[in-house]
RNA sequence: GGAGGGGUGCCCGAGCGGCUAAAGGGGACGGACUGUAAAUCCGUUGGCGCACGCCUACGUUGGUUCAAAUCCAACCCCCUCCA
C-alpha cells in the first residue's frame, strides 16, 4: 500500500525501514499531523560515530517531514549498559564520564537538526531527568506487572546472550524495562507517539509501546531501521584507525570524507539514499554508472555526506586535497602534517624513524617491517632501505618530506623553523 | 553452599614441563592486479637501532623446577548442573 504521509513515503523510498509495528496506523496518524518521534542515543563515547548515522538521519527526515524529533541522551540508561547485540557487559561508566559524552554528543546533532523552541524545532531530553529519581519498590510495584519475565527471555537481547551461553547480568536484564518506561515518560512528558531505532532496539521498542497503552492506554508507535552492513559483511563505522567519528575534534574531515570515498561499488546506491539528499532519479543515474566512472558517484556520496556533517567548505577542501593526492600524485593541503626536527634533520634521520615519527605507525618495528615490505614511499619513491638516513636533500619543492603508507595514508614532514 | 567445565595474542582457537613470541583460522595492514572497488594470489601481524640478543606476554598472586602458558596452592571471574 502507498503511504499517504510525506514521512513515510520518503522513508520507504529510500529503505529506512525494517520493521514498524503499524505502519498503515502510523501512516495514517503522520499524514493528519504533527507527531513527535524520538530515538535514544547512549553516552558510551564522547561523540557518535557513523553507525548512528541512520538514527540521525532518520530524525532529520522526521523534521524535514513538518514532525518534531527529540533527540534522547541516555544519561540514565547508560547507567545500565544495553545488552542489545553484544555478548558481554560494558564496561560501568562513572558519572563524570557519561556528563563528558553526553555533552559530545550534543554537539553531534547541531548540523543535522534545527533545534530550538518551534513545533517542529528539534529538542534534546536526558532520561536521567527521570530514571535517576525511580524508587525501586513503589517503581517495582506500578511497572513491574506489566513486564513479563517469560516475555523479556524470547527477546533477541536476551535470548542470543542466553543461548550463547554468555553471561547476562540483572543489571542489563533491567535495560529493556527502563527503556520502556522512558517511553511512556516521554508520551506523557512531551506528547510522543513514536520512537525509532535501529533493528536492534527493536525488543526495546515493542516493549515501550506495550507499556504505554498498558498504563496509560495510549497507543504509540515503533519503527525499526535495517542494520546497515557494508557489502563485505562489516558494520558500519569501524576502520583499521578505529571508529569513524562524526566529530571533527576526533576524525578530520578529510578522513570522513575518504572513509566515504572508499565506500564499496556494492554499497553506492543504497548510502546515497540513506546518507544524501539528492533526488532518487539522481541517485538511480549516479548507481548505474560502472567501472571507473562509479568512481565519480562515491566523489559525489563523499562530498553531499562530508557537506551534511561538517559543511561545505570541508568537503569541497577534502575533495581537492584528494584530487591532489590521488589523481595527481602531489602533497595536498589536507593532509596529515608532522614535525621533523631541523637540528635531526641535518644531522640524518634513519628512515624507519622518520615513518615512526609520522604518527603513521605504531612502532619503529611496524616501521621498518612495511619499509622492508615495500609499503613506505619517500616523496612518491620507493623506500627501499630501513635504515638510509634522511637529511634535508630529502626535502621536496615546497620544503616539506612526504612520507606514503600504501596507497592511500599519507602525511607532510614539515621541519621546524 | 556442593559437583563439574573453563579463563591463551585484536577475535576465535590449539598447546598442557624445555624444540613456544606460542599451531590454525578470522580480521587488520602492506605488495601484485585494478578503478583510492570487489575477487584472487603473496607478505606482515608484541616491544626494543632488530637477522643468532634483551624485555614484556598465556585471569591474579605465590610456589616447585636448571627450565612453566604447561605442575602445585590460594584467590578472582565466567559457564553448566544440583541445593
Amino acid at each position: 500500500m502507498t503511504a499517504r504521509s510525506d514521512l513515510l513515503r520518503v522513508l520507504e523510498e529510500r529503505q529506512y525501514i525494517h520493521q514498524a509495528t503499524d505502519r498503515d496506523a502510523l501512516d495514517a496518524k503522520a499524514a493528519a499531523g504533527r507527531i513527535n518521534g524520538y530515538i535514544g542515543f547512549d553516552c558510551t563515547a564522547d561523540s557518535l560515530h557513523v553507525g548512528s548515522l541512520v538514527p540521525i538521519m532518520l530524525l532529520r527526515r522526521l523534521q524535514q517531514a513538518g514532525h518534531k524529533p527529540i533527540v534522547l541522551v541516555g544519561g540514565g540508561t547508560t547507567k545500565i549498559g544495553d545488552p542489545s547485540g553484544k555478548d558481554e557487559a560494558r564496561k560501568l561508566l562513572t558519572d563524570a564520564d557519561i556528563e563528558r559524552n553526553k555533552a559530545g554528543i550534543r554537539k553531534n546533532f547541531l548540523p543535522f537538526l534545527k533545534f530550538g523552541d518551534g513545533p517542529t524545532d528539534a529538542v534534546m531530553v536526558d532520561n536521567a531527568d527521570w530514571l535517576d529519581k525511580l524508587q525501586y519498590i513503589p517503581f517495582l510495584r506500578e511497572f513491574g506487572t506489566h513486564f513479563s519475565v517469560n516475555r523479556m527471555l524470547s527477546m533477541d537481547s536476551v535470548r542470543l546472550r542466553l543461548e550463547r551461553e554468555q553471561p547476562l547480568s540483572f543489571l542489563e536484564f533491567n535495560y529493556m524495562v527502563l527503556q520502556a518506561y522512558d517511553f511512556l515518560e516521554l508520551a506523557r512528558r512531551n506528547s510522543v507517539s513514536l520512537q525509532m531505532g535501529g533493528s536492534d532496539q527493536w525488543g526495546n521498542i515493542v516493549t515501550g509501546v506495550e507499556l504505554a497503552r498498558r498504563v496509560d492506554g495510549r497507543e504509540v508507535y515503533g519503527l525499526t531501521t535495517p542494520l546497515i552492513t557494508t557489502a563485505s559483511g562489516a558494520k558500519m563505522g569501524k576502520t583499521a584507525s578505529g571508529a569513524v567519528w562524526l566529530s571533527a575534534d576526533k576524525l578530520p574531515p578529510y578522513d570522513y570524507w575518504q572513509y566515504w570515498r572508499n565506500t564499496h561499488d556494492a554499497d553506492v546506491g543504497r548510502f546515497l539514499r540513506l546518507f544524501t539528499e539528492l533526488p532518487l532519479d539522481e541517485i538511480q543515474r549516479l548507481e548505474k554508472l560502472e567501472g571507473q566512472e562509479l568512481n565519480d558517484a562515491k566523489v559525489v556520496l563523499a562530498n553531499e555526506a562530508t557537506r551534511m556533517n561538517h559543511g561545505a567548505d570541508a568537503a569541497q577542501a577534502a575533495e581537492q586535497t584528494a584530487k591532489r593526492t590521488f589523481e595527481q600524485g602531489e602533497a595536498g593541503e589536507g593532509l596529515p602534517t608532522f614535525t621533523i626536527e631541523r637540528g635531526a634533520l641535518s644531522a640524518g634521520i634513519p628512515a624507519f624513524e622518520l615513518v615512526f615519527n609520522s604518527g603513521l605507525v605504531a612502532s619503529k618495528g611496524e616501521a621498518r617491517k612495511l619499509i622492508r615490505g615495500g609499503g613506505v614511499k619517500l616523496n612518491d619513491q620507493v623506500l627501499s632501505d630501513e635504515g638510509r638516513s634522511i637529511n634535508a636533500a630529502d626535502l621536496n619543492g615546497d620544503g616539506r618530506i612526504k612520507l606514503s603508507l600504501g596507497k592511500k595514508r599519507h602525511a607532510l614532514g614539515v621541519p621546524t623553523t
